[in-house]
DNA sequence: CGCCTGGTTGATTTCATTCAAAAACGGTGG
DNA sequence: CCACCGTTTTTGAATGAAATCAACCAGGCG
């Protein structure tokens, strides 16, 4: 349904589903096409048949939902290992809309097969489920944000999610992040205005925490600032 | 099959559990014992070891996260059928907190047979992995209601659900709503303050769209209004 | 070059919060 | 049954943060 051109490389599987045994990821690879998403397009719409479902392979990925008066809220960037278009229930629509934030490839995987699968290989299962506990935590975390959290607090977890999400292996914090999407879309996500983004990273800027260069090539100078600006986390007890 | 047409609210999608094959429910009932909990009472907490996990029998509960400085989310009210405690993830720590609302009668399982039900009857499973889905599409709903709607949007939208979730099971909306949580309970699920709570919903009196009398007996006495003031609704199908 | 999209900046308005105090509960014990 | 107390709700006034409205600037591209 994508808009998209296909290919049927069998490339390598990653992140949550890379720990799979070898028979698991043999039948996910057998079952799954590559797509590859131009930057800016439609992945998925809200409400089209939900024929088949996604992981994210490389590149970012925006899911949202739209208000029928305009409002957006984009309710996450996937990363590569995410799974996309996940409609257990009863319809077969997609519950969200997703747009290609950078170029992205994906790997489609027929609905049906997909269910077949989770029932009879345990380590698919595993991996999927905790996929989407993963999602649902952070589903959580972000509505205290959206809840309880005012917009420099907001920019300041955003930019340190992005910088924890984009660190090595090792898990080593790095502190030069790489921001693809655009203001309104940083601004849909985190549930404030283009506006005010912009205000709050032009002050975060000024004091000298961050450095915003060309392309969305950014570094954290300051990052114990950033983090006193994040206010308390949730995340730690 | 359900008869509800409106079963997407985390609290019915969680319900939907209840919903299993003989065989699938009577493991379940041999493995549980009852709890009973004053209101107010807490449940459970966030970070505690999760041992168990509880279906809720009768009564209301809150569940929640705390942030260090005391800002509150409750991210839903779970009603009988509903189930809690359940975390799929590696770490065996609960990830939210939950109090009693009402007085609430809990049955308990133990997490680690749970599981293994979980492995060994597909029933189980796949009702799991669907109310987890649904589970994900309702908090990206409230999400969206935290970050893009007005204070009378957001009480406008917990009255109808409120009502919604009341429903006769014929699915006859219902104009006679009760409200046992407090206000101070409703403004940390809608990200508002106490006050904001109590002055929308005099102003929605003045206006006679409810009246709200003695424990928390409410009626809605213009629904059309009450809908036009929730605004426009992404969830209709 | 001029267009167009996206980012910046400023002025104003709006809405919910905050602070504060009074009123109404709801339970308890006399 | 009533008076008392702590808690919750209501109401008011002032504050403040972000939205809105609007103009302007910068870069990319035909």
């Amino acid at each position: 349904m994508p808009v998209a051109k296909e290919d049927r490389t069998a490339e390598s599987t990653r992140a949550s589903l890379k720990a799979l045994d070898g028979e698991a990821a043999d039948r996910l690879a057998a079952m799954s096409r590559t797509i590859t998403v131009p930057a800016g397009r439609t992945v998925m719409m809200e409400g089209a048949p939900a024929t088949e479902l996604f992981s994210v392979s490389s590149g970012i990925v925006s899911v949202f939902k739209l208000m029928p008066d305009g409002r957006r809220q984009i309710t996450g960037f996937l990363y590569p290992g995410s799974f996309l278009g996940v409609t257990f229930n009863a319809e077969t629509t997609y519950a969200y809309s997703a747009d290609a934030v950078t170029a992205v490839t994906l790997r489609s995987y027929p609905r049906r097969n997909f269910e077949r699968l989770l029932d009879e290989v345990p380590g698919i299962r595993r991996a999927f489920i905790a996929a989407m506990a993963d999602e649902l935590t952070e589903a959580q975390d972000r509505m205290l944000l959206l809840a309880h959290r005012s917009a420099s607090e907001r920019l300041a977890c955003f930019l340190l999610t992005l910088a924890q999400r984009q660190a090595g292996p090792g898990g080593a914090p790095v502190d030069a992040v790489f921001i693809p999407m655009r203001g309104s879309d940083i601004a849909d996500y985190l549930g404030l205005t283009a506006e005010t983004v912009s205000r709050t990273l032009a002050t975060f800027r000024r004091k000298g925490i961050v450095v915003i260069r060309r392309g969305g090539h950014t570094e954290i100078l300051d990052r114990p600032a950033l983090e006193a600006l994040a206010g308390p986390l949730s995340r730690q007890i």
